[in-house]
DNA sequence: ATGCGAAAGTTAACACTGTCAACATCGAGA
DNA sequence: TCTCGATGTTGACAGTGTTAACTTTCGCAT
């Protein structure tokens, strides 16, 4: 149980009630989630959240909304440490991967239908974009020497964008959902199958280095 | 409202539920649903159907195994009307981009945490590996292409056809939930981006026949 | 044909959920 | 100091999945 109230007012109710809806999404996931378990454990009663939130949607694009701002953190540290294309490639989307893998239920509710779709939540919708940025910057590279002469925004850019982004949440679900039933580690398959969707044999090793 | 009932069994209450649930799971999504209102347009009472599921997620796994079922079909379709490798890998794959463009709410609930990563669900585990079938048939055959001398079960082979299976999974999500912002017609740009992952130039048109 | 046990459907109830309206309390600025 | 908006509480409502106990019907062995 939360500790005893001390005054009236809270402070900061809505960054406590984020911080433990947080900790209960990732304990339980959605199913077992309830907004009077978390009103109880901040020790507030049941209806003092619907002060700070319209209602259950609007918390849950707040949860997502930091977890999309943590991921883009891990995403940074991975591009600023990387100069090989190729690895940083690869190491962008494992950092990805990895996130996923430690916050299974936090990256479901992220994509969740719910919140995902509705442009309501445009700070929402901005952190996610921030987290697709250093993806985004790798594709553009790869397309750049691919194709030298392509417009940026050409059909060509575009797809080449969408293809990453999609391999790397593809390959995040079917991992969470245990879809992925392997005989070798993990971690390595996933390596693995990020370096050969990114086979450009043509590249030499000077500009390979950004 | 339903029909009157006639007789006091049903005949085919089973069946009934699936279908009237998959109905309404495409109407109006996961958030919409409830037991009580499927058994209400059964014409049966509330908890009927617990004579034939144990309980909601079971009834979820049955309509989730009727959606891989018909998504198999299609799939086995496009693979058959194609003889031409490339064109045949991508025509499977907008096959699977097309049913879940058509069937959003079903589709996420074939994907959804509760009954995917279950291994209870074993008939659901199996319509599962059948739909994929095809598209690990045209994986295989380009790792075949690609590395001849590697052994069908290398990690290569592996990772080639998850990559795939990752990549129509991701798509199909990223579409789905809004997230493929384009200016571009979105089946011209998924095409694109499928055939921008099959890159295989020293492929001759020989070859490209199977 | 008959009777019986299992299968299939019903009724009533339980604990739990998100949400609302009306009320209480606090804090900051006039 | 007064006051008013912001914040938190109480009580209630309709709706949910699920269980236990009961009733009806069907299929089968005698």
């Amino acid at each position: 149980m939360g500790r005893a109230k001390l005054t009236y007012h809270h402070g900061d109710l809505k960054g406590a009630l984020i911080s433990v809806a947080t900790e209960m999404i990732a304990a339980e996931g959605q199913a077992g989630f309830s907004l009077r378990k978390i009103a109880q454990q901040v020790g507030v009663s049941q209806t003092a959240l619907y002060r700070h939130f319209a209602n259950k949607e609007e918390l849950f694009a707040a949860i997502a909304e930091q977890g999309f701002l943590r991921l883009s953190e891990k995403s940074q540290q991975a591009f600023d440490n990387h100069s090989d294309l190729i690895e940083r490639t690869i190491e962008v989307g494992m950092a990805y991967l990895d996130f996923a893998a430690e916050n299974p239920n936090l990256y479901r509710l992220m994509f969740d239908s719910s919140i995902a779709d509705n442009q309501r939540y445009t700070a929402l919708a901005d952190a996610r974009r921030q987290a697709f940025k250093y993806s985004a910057l790798n594709s553009a590279a790869l397309r750049r020497l691919r194709d030298p002469d392509a417009e940026p925004d050409s059909l060509q850019a575009e797809s080449t964008k969408i293809l990453s982004q999609a391999l790397v949440h593809g390959l995040a679900s079917l991992m969470i959902e245990g879809m992925i039933h392997s005989r070798v580690e993990r971690k390595e398959l996933m390596r693995k199958t990020l370096s050969e969707s990114l086979r450009f044999p043509w590249l030499t090793e000077s500009e390979r280095q950004v």
